[in-house]
DNA sequence: AGAGAAAATGTGATAAGGTAACATTGCTGT
DNA sequence: ACAGCAATGTTACCTTATCACATTTTCTCT
């Protein structure tokens, strides 16, 4: 599936060194799938902006991906690059990270997950970590309140493992 | 120590109706009391900013504070509510609710804890529910990962008692 | 008390993030 | 073909947040 797993480790992903470009591809794949058996259409933009969240595998500011956009010939206003990573967002094939004002590719497309966002403050890395206990915790709060969650932001902001020893890295 | 305990039940916490004056009042000595051991200054501008959060009793913008504080004579520049509110932030005498770019008065200021924010989609209430569980399962999936949290954020939209049967109700 | 350092505040300017509204294009299904 | 709706493009604008720098206040040390 992903052919190439020992030949190019470019990026990362929560936090270990690993096959980028499989990866991104493989993603891609499964993003694609999981629209077309959501019946929602995979449209130009919208594909062209999970492609850059991809490619930078990285939390992204909309403006950020919105140039991109433009330099690949699609609009260059606000609402173009909102729009698509909005449709990615509701369809949960990429996430809004709240504390970065920016959006990142989700790395589970298809999987319904509850995300639970690790960032980094020395070198800006995010990684998104499986946490059911963690969701099932917030549920069972918010029930003791007799509240109905919907949806549920969790972000935790600290030092990596690559960054935690020592050396600030600069990003 | 709450005086008028059941004598002006007019705003809630946890979307339950209380006495909102004796809270508030309440509230506002343990931030002072909290600030003055902990060794930082409770200066005019902050202690207002503070005042504004608890009689409101929600989560408030800081375009919003910075017009109540303006009007009652301090600077009227963004800067001034900002700074305000990050020191109330920084010592854990208020919350930012990152989902509604908007800042809530802490309801246990001093206890250390991990503030999990349940906010209503229908009225806009927001409650800030304890969940030592959350933060320990959060901590665990983090470690997981070997990442050092340093702060957390953690916040459900949903809908509250009050309104989660029928009336949508018009905040 | 008085000098110097540090913290806090005031202010102007501007960056960054986000939406509303409306015209246009293009894909559906009959 | 063509009616209807989804998606896109574009203009304009609003909200949120930060930078930089001058001024004032407060603290600390002798």
């Amino acid at each position: 599936m992903v052919k190439q797993r020992d030949t190019k480790p470019s990026a990362k992903t929560a936090f270990v060194t690993h096959d980028h470009e499989g990866c991104a591809a493989g993603t891609l794949h499964r993003a694609q799938e999981a629209a077309r058996e959501k019946g929602v259409r995979m449209t130009p933009v919208r594909q062209r902006a999970l492609e850059i969240l991809l490619e930078e595998h990285r939390a992204m500011g909309a403006y950020e991906v919105l140039d991109r956009l433009a330099a690949d010939g699609f609009g260059n206003q606000p609402p173009v690059a909102y729009r698509a990573l909005e449709f990615l967002v509701e369809n949960g094939l990429a996430h809004r990270v709240r504390r970065l004002n920016a959006f990142a590719a989700c790395m589970r497309p298809g999987e319904d997950h509850a995300p639970v966002f690790l960032i980094c403050r020395a070198c800006g890395e995010v990684a998104e970590a499986g946490a059911d206990e963690v969701r099932s915790a917030l549920l069972d709060a918010a029930a003791r309140h007799n509240f109905t969650v919907e949806r549920a932001t969790v972000e935790a902001l600290g030092l990596c493992p690559r960054c935690v020893d020592g050396a600030e890295v600069v990003a």
